[in-house]
DNA sequence: TCGCAGCGTTAGATTGATCTAACAAAAGCC
DNA sequence: GGCTTTTGTTAGATCAATCTAACGCTGCGA
């Protein structure tokens, strides 16, 4: 149906938009650096992908995609987050290990194999880096959440996700002993340099900012990301 | 490491070879056949394999793996063998269904995750269709068998395996009524048209040559394909 | 033993995905 | 508003895998 090479591309323009950055357009640069491949394989490509009727684009302008190339690339995000949870839940994998095995299978095409996927795990809401996993239909329940990094003192957080998946990043994270669905509590952020004081499972911490803004909390108690009033 | 097409070259080679035909060469047409590629194409392939010193070729000579160009072939025969497998134990896919998407499956390359699977699997030694399924090592236990075509009247058989993937085989298989380790007896050959009577489940079949040189039996006492005593 | 059918090779073209280098447009800044 | 930086495009090349068409070997059978 669709080149191995052209999902990747829808892949990636969902996750800049629909995931990462909440905004439904990206530049051709921003994706050439994504992707790791130059700016001028991207123009090229994009060209293709319009003729395709899958992105809206035109000269000089940013991408973003029509309602079939929305479908495609959420299905392929769908594909990567279940055997993210196949290879996290069934063979044991550590969560540092599981990215990079699944680009590859994210590309296996077959709906019945991926439904019947989907049932084996017992349709899993969320994968094990706690991001939601689009369902057949294309849809998603999207949580409300916040970055770590932009906590307000004394509130308690709760942790759903991480926003990197690198191999350091997530050996970090376990290193420091911290789990998806950890309370936290933010201390005291420094001014100067940004750098947070935490607080979980009884353990006081200092952590980056650049570490804390790959992390999304939701308030622990009522499970909104926006100041509430329960506290 | 080595990419998709020259993986799938490997495969067919150690399939032409050590698994159906008992012969360690191939020749190029064979070759282009069994790929669904223009014997021009396998010309050049070959080429670069030789360079890679992955086969034994010379111009207008026959093909042969090297010690190398075997173990990865072999590799990518056991991944094979290993998701069907799983497709079909843990995923419930019918055995017909299940070669296609094993096709994209074999070339997700991690021995990690070859390793886990097996291992999530319970170290199966044969696939759903009673193939031997390669070890991490290489090595393969193969059964002595022999095909139901060639069987000797009256003795009594065990289905181990078949030799056709194709859906139209696996389906007709399934509507007799036939299943791997069933036992059977070849009652009657027709001399002029080769047809075969044979018995099994208490039922009476009259079956094609074609169909019976896909199916491979052993002595179901002995378990051995040669004519044995045991009768 | 010789000719021809079948097997295998070569040359040249195509397609998809990528690159580099040079250029063009848009945005940002004083 | 004009200069500079950032962003994006174009042209032309490369590489892998494939094709077609034409040609070169080889071995079997008469």
């Amino acid at each position: 149906m669709f080149s191995f090479t052209e999902e990747n591309y829808l892949k990636s323009i969902v996750q800049l938009t629909v995931f990462e950055e909440g905004v439904d357009e990206v530049g051709v640069n921003r994706l050439a650096v994504y992707l790791d491949v130059k700016p001028a394989t991207v123009t090229d490509m994009v060209k293709k992908l319009k003729a395709k009727g899958l992105i809206n684009y035109q000269r000089y302008g940013k991408v973003s995609l029509t309602e079939e190339g929305r479908l495609i690339g959420l299905r392929v995000v769908r594909k990567h987050r279940l055997w993210e949870t196949f290879l996290h839940d069934k063979l044991k994998f550590n969560w540092d290990q599981i990215h990079e095995i699944a680009e590859q299978l994210e590309h296996v095409n077959s709906s019945e194999l991926t439904n019947r996927l989907d049932a084996f795990l017992g349709f899993p809401e969320f994968d094990p880096h706690g991001d939601a996993i689009p369902r057949a239909d294309g849809s998603i329940t999207m949580p409300y959440r916040k970055l770590l990094n932009e906590a307000v003192p004394d509130q308690l957080y709760r942790i759903i996700a991480v926003s990197d998946n690198s191999n350091e990043f997530l050996r970090l994270f376990d290193e420091m002993g911290l789990n998806i669905n950890d309370e936290v509590q933010m201390l005291v952020r420094n001014d100067y340099d940004g750098l947070l004081h935490i607080l979980f499972n009884g353990k006081e911490r200092t952590i980056s900012p650049k570490f804390a803004e790959n992390i999304y909390v939701v308030c622990a108690k009522c499970g909104k990301a926006k100041a509430c009033n329960c506290n």
